[in-house]
RNA sequence: GUCCCCAUCGUCUAGUCCGGCCUAGGACACCGCUCUUUCAAGGCGGCGACACGGGUUCGAAUCCCGUUGGGGACGCCA
């Protein structure tokens, strides 16, 4: 493989003590091209903008990634080390001098310039034009200025400006195609503050130009900047590296995804009981299809299929039915093991004392749930009547089941079926089940309800034979009672 | 206001590059039916789209132009 295939991807979030799913999704992307070719992902912060920026920010960033199982080449959060990698360092607010150097450079070569405006004069030119519906664009005062003249400045404050040259640019973008702008469109722009900091054109450019980036893959929110990042490219000598704008993530409603909203927030999705792998494997799909019909996959088989060049153009809305549905698909995947682990912390959260009973026995229970259950969360409603006494019936239940005359007989003669049970088994008390209903002329269902009512204290849950073998035959046999009692005190309608 | 990008069922999309195989396929959602001890899952079926208008062509979802709609950029934010 020669130099020049050698990909090199990163993504550059801002920590802002947050991190967004269209972070993630492009995140995402790059990681998957990097896995797929073999190349280099690399995490980068920009926190040059110290008021957002706070170091445990950071930390967000490592999380969310370290959550939806994206690992990093190069970049910082390698424990004690911090970084990792031969072009570090990896925090823009670390790499000051460099931009300095660089716009330095940019000064000397002509290519850019000082600018002497202050923001009260900026701020005016801009609203004169807005009310003259022009463009507000920088007028170029500065861009002439004679050696003489600058001097005759002294150590008056200075932005620094990007000398747009004259010219077309042109960038092939792997997912949008050839866009091609007069450079005429932009102004001037800014590349360093009055105040030292590197502006996040100049910042990114430089990065991406000094760390080798093949591709620079994000959301299409920047295929305008894009352009001046070429022009800033070119001006710096740096080879311009391949472009794939990715369609950005909207809400349900089709709007930009704000912040506010639940969901935004990649961690969201965790707290609502949402496995990772059934995240990465939505967002994916939001965007890109491998042009079969599937659309279940494994991080592995995702990492195999994935192009680029199957990437779609358009915005997608999310979609939190489908993403139900997925994550439902891949909780049948896992192993009762598996389940069991990743529902233990939530059982606990719920305090409920989970530590008495043995991980096989536990591992069982997850695996009765399994079939049933479409968030992690869920497990805890399905499974609370295991480590707590019933204290409430559900309410509509019991009219349902118990309020029927007779309902206290039959609420006795599944007693007796329970008690007479020898091997304690789903299988057996099935068995004793079915043999009641072909005895009685009852239904299943006239049988199970109630004692589903009993045992548990609801009307759904796990299957009941199931459920009634790991509660166990002692404990089964005295909620049974209980609900016998509960039905005598409320009395019953008689016939 | 200027410039840029996008546009197939409610949603995500296949098909668009290389026009005919598309009376437009799949998935989620929804609605029936079925299975069934609840819930969920499963099976079967249904509803449902080429934004609009012009062209080009024997033929257009596919190519061109325009309109409309959506998104983005135009910061001494990233």
């Amino acid at each position: 493989m020669s130099n020049a295939d050698v990909v090199r991807v990163r993504i550059a979030p801002s920590p802002t003590g947050f991190f967004h799913i269209g972070n993630a999704k492009t995140a995402l992307i790059n990681w998957l091209y990097a896995r797929k070719t073999g190349g280099t992902f690399i995490l980068r912060l920009e926190d040059t903008d110290v008021e957002r920026s706070k170091e445990e920010y950071a930390g967000v960033v490592f999380e969310a990634l370290h959550w939806l199982g994206i690992d990093w080449d190069e970049g910082p959060g390698f424990g004690a080390r911090a970084e990792r990698g031969e072009y570090g360092p990896y925090r823009q607010s670390r790499r000051a001098e460099t931009y300095h150097r660089e716009a330095a450079r940019l000064i000397e070569e002509g290519k850019a310039y000082k600018c002497f405006c202050t923001k009260e004069e900026l701020e005016a030119a801009r609203e004169q034009a807005a009310r003259e519906k022009r463009p507000p664009r920088y007028s170029g005062k500065c861009r002439n200025l004679t050696s003489a003249e600058i001097a005759a400045r002294g150590d008056a404050p200075y932005a620094i400006r990007f000398k747009v040259p004259e010219g077309v640019t042109e960038i092939h973008d792997l997912v949008q195609g050839t866009v091609r702008t007069e450079n005429r469109e932009f102004d001037d722009f800014v590349i360093v503050k009055p105040n030292g900091d590197a502006i996040f054109h100049l910042a990114v450019v430089v990065d991406d130009g000094l760390m080798k980036i093949s591709h620079v893959i994000r959301g299409d929110d920047h295929l305008t900047n894009a352009t001046r990042h070429v022009m800033l490219f070119k001006a710096l000598g740096y080879p311009v590296p391949k472009f794939a704008h990715l369609p950005m993530v909207l809400d349900e409603h089709g709007k930009k995804y704000s912040k506010r909203l639940h969901g935004a927030n990649v961690l969201d999705w965790r707290e609502d009981g949402f496995l990772p792998e059934a995240l990465v494997n939505y967002l994916v799909l939001l965007g890109w299809t491998p042009g079969d019909n599937r659309e279940l996959f494994t991080r592995e088989e995702l990492i195999e299929l994935f192009s680029l060049e199957r990437l779609g153009q358009s915005a997608g809305k999310f979609d939190v039915k489908k993403l139900q549905w997925l994550n439902g698909q891949h909780l049948r995947r896992l192993s009762p093991e598996e389940l069991r682990d990743r529902v233990l912390p939530l059982l606990e959260k719920a305090g409920l004392n989970v530590s008495a009973k043995s991980p096989e026995w536990l591992a069982h229970m997850a695996a009765i749930c399994q079939e049933k259950i479409r968030t992690l969360n869920e497990i805890v409603d399905y499974t609370d009547f295991f480590f707590r006494d019933i204290e409430t019936y559900e309410e509509k239940a019991v009219r349902k089941q118990w309020k029927s005359p007779g309902a206290g007989d039959r609420m006795r003669r599944v007693r007796a079926l329970l008690d007479g049970t020898g091997a304690w088994t789903a299988e057996t008390l099935r068995g004793v089940y079915e043999k009641e209903v072909a005895a009685s002329g009852l239904s299943l269902g006239e049988l199970v309800h109630p004692t589903r009512l009993a045992l548990t204290g609801k009307s759904v849950g796990p299957g009941l034979f199931e459920l009634a073998e790991l509660l166990g035959k002692e404990t089964c046999l005295a909620r049974i009672d209980r609900a016998i009692q509960y039905i005598a005190k409320k009395g019953e309608v008689p016939a």
